[in-house]
DNA sequence: TTGTACGCGTTATCAG
DNA sequence: CTGATAACGCGTACAA
């Protein structure tokens, strides 16, 4: 025992059993909404409780039970705010729901990962676990699918595991992005893209296509810039500006804070000369000057509806499933529309 | 039991006892690296374990040892990449000593607060909790530090509470910051703040007039912008600028992009004619135009030196301390220094 | 409606 | 160095 501190010795169950006059079976009745306890018991089997300050033992209750009343979160290491706000969705969903979280840390690389899934992750006291993949998600806990604890996947945009998943509408987002511009009666819009090995961007290209071609638009490739593996740079942007496009959307809201830049280096007035757009609702969107027309990602939605799906799993063997959170257009000034 | 799914039923060390032949003591020990085992012995209970894939039940566990191998950590609900950022670093701290990491989220207001200290901790299955506390600090989770579990605090500014705590040098930092300025030839050095019931901004604000005592410089009135519940508006910077600084220091980064849009707005040059500096080194400093001379905030640091702290007063009972975390100067284009 | 008896998986105690 | 025994706190058969 620890007994470190010389507090008073845990109240359990039995204590209450002694104190109120009762069995013990009677006291975990009463505590658990049983319904077939004696309303009189009850009451003063909850009173007693309180008055000594009574709180169930999670370990206990656990290994009678089998259930924890936890899930577990696998999150990459990073201090992105789009991952810390879907965190923020699924820490409310689980506390409204008295569930505790376990945020475990994913760290990248093969090796980990099956550390992870052959080491750690059995022994986790969870009922449940969402995944939250990074791009290049990890395929090696693919194997959790048929061997741990029923599972969630928030983003994973390849599809690859055969496990339930939420996911927003990035290429229809883009798609009702490009579609604004066009609607304001922008001609030559060009796409500011980046890593296209990333599914998001991916998608989010093919939404641009989506639009132009259902506005008649042609695809010009001298007003896409798609670097790889990272963010067009300065120069690139440059180039793509000298193309002359009328507007500009970008993969993401840091990319168009980058057009912006060299827009406003260039002499470029905005809106007035080129429309600019992103994509995300980043915390700096509103902040940018002007005011940046993007598409709120919906990240808290995500993590309360990867809760829902998770408990459903749990509970009542609901199959694997997907969950579509819808984009929303913010308009603001850099558009021009208003 | 649940025996939801069909899977095998769970290896225990009782199973392993029998396939090794021996008792499950002997097992427990071998598999806890308790020294009073034989060198034969412990290798053939783990080579057993292995085959049996067997992992310990941490709930089993914490009912005898009282040990919970999990910290916790309490922080508000919010996106904002700093909380981040420190709960990155106290991640990597749990994840490399094999500790767990359980988090609360903390709803503002005193009803939630003593809800969560009377109802919630109590029942939580942790050996110590971390405090992530915003300014407006819970006053009722100060209650914890006699009756609940080991605790540190992060960014306990007001230092109203008898607990450890973990802090950054906000103060020291930002003279440093000023002393920056001064020091490449500014004279008229001006300070954007905000939110001064914060003690944050409380504690910038007085490294800014260390710094201009230090060098010998007045303190004028018409250099300060000091709203007291939010951040300055764009008129009330416009007004900063009309007295005639020639370099302004903002609280925080996002102050600063607010300084260098209306500084772009009114025609004056950055940094020929004003430099700017912000503080926090947050996401956006390095993308502004030009990149943001700032103050670096070793959040992941505070992270993991608290788990450390909490560790200490864990497993060795240290008494109350602190410890500071010391920011660091990040100079780029917006001083005009390189 | 309530009580008796037991076991979940693990580790501490003690005897050998 | 190892084994027998008991106990951690709780919930669930089953019997009353």
């Amino acid at each position: 025992m620890q007994e470190a501190s010389p507090g008073r010795a845990r109240v359990t169950i039995a204590d209450i059993a002694r104190a109120a006059g009762v069995s013990k079976p009677t006291v975990s009745r009463a505590l658990n909404d049983h319904r077939d306890v004696g309303a009189a018991t009850r009451e003063r089997v909850r009173e007693v409780a309180a008055e000594l300050g009574w709180f169930p033992h999670a370990g206990a209750r656990a290994l009678r039970t089998g259930r924890h009343d936890t899930i577990g979160l696998l999150m990459p290491l990073t201090h992105w705010w789009g991952y810390a706000d879907i965190q923020y969705g699924i820490a409310e969903e689980t506390a409204r729901r008295g569930l505790h979280l376990l945020v475990q840390p994913l760290h990248p690389g093969e090796r980990a990962e099956r550390e992870f899934v052959t080491r750690t992750l059995p022994a986790l006291s969870i009922d449940g676990l969402i995944l939250l993949m990074p791009e290049g998600t990890p395929r090696h806990v693919g194997a959790l699918a048929h061997t741990g604890p029923p599972a969630v996947v928030i983003d994973d945009r390849g599809h690859r595991l055969d496990l339930p998943y939420v996911e927003s509408t990035n290429r229809a987002g883009f798609r009702d992005l490009v579609r604004h511009l066009v609607g304001t009666g922008r001609k030559r819009v060009a796409f500011a893209g980046g890593q296209l090995d990333d599914a998001f961007a991916q998608e989010r290209f093919e939404g641009y296509q989506d639009a132009l071609r259902e506005a008649g638009l042609p695809y010009d490739p001298e007003l896409t810039v798609l670097p790889a593996d990272r963010e067009p740079t300065a120069e690139e942007l440059g180039e793509l500006l000298a193309a002359g496009p009328d507007a500009v959307a970008a993969a993401w809201d840091e990319i168009a804070f980058g057009v912006l830049n060299v827009a406003h280096t260039e002499g470029r007035r905005v809106p007035e000369d080129l429309a600019v757009a992103g994509f995300d609702d980043s915390p700096i969107a509103r902040v940018m000057r002007p005011p940046l027309t993007t598409v709120r990602q919906p990240f808290r939605e995500m993590g309360s509806a990867a809760v829902r799906m998770l408990l459903d799993a749990i509970e009542h063997g609901a199959p694997p499933a997907h969950f579509t959170v819808p984009t929303e257009l913010v308009v603001r000034a850099s558009c021009g529309a208003r």
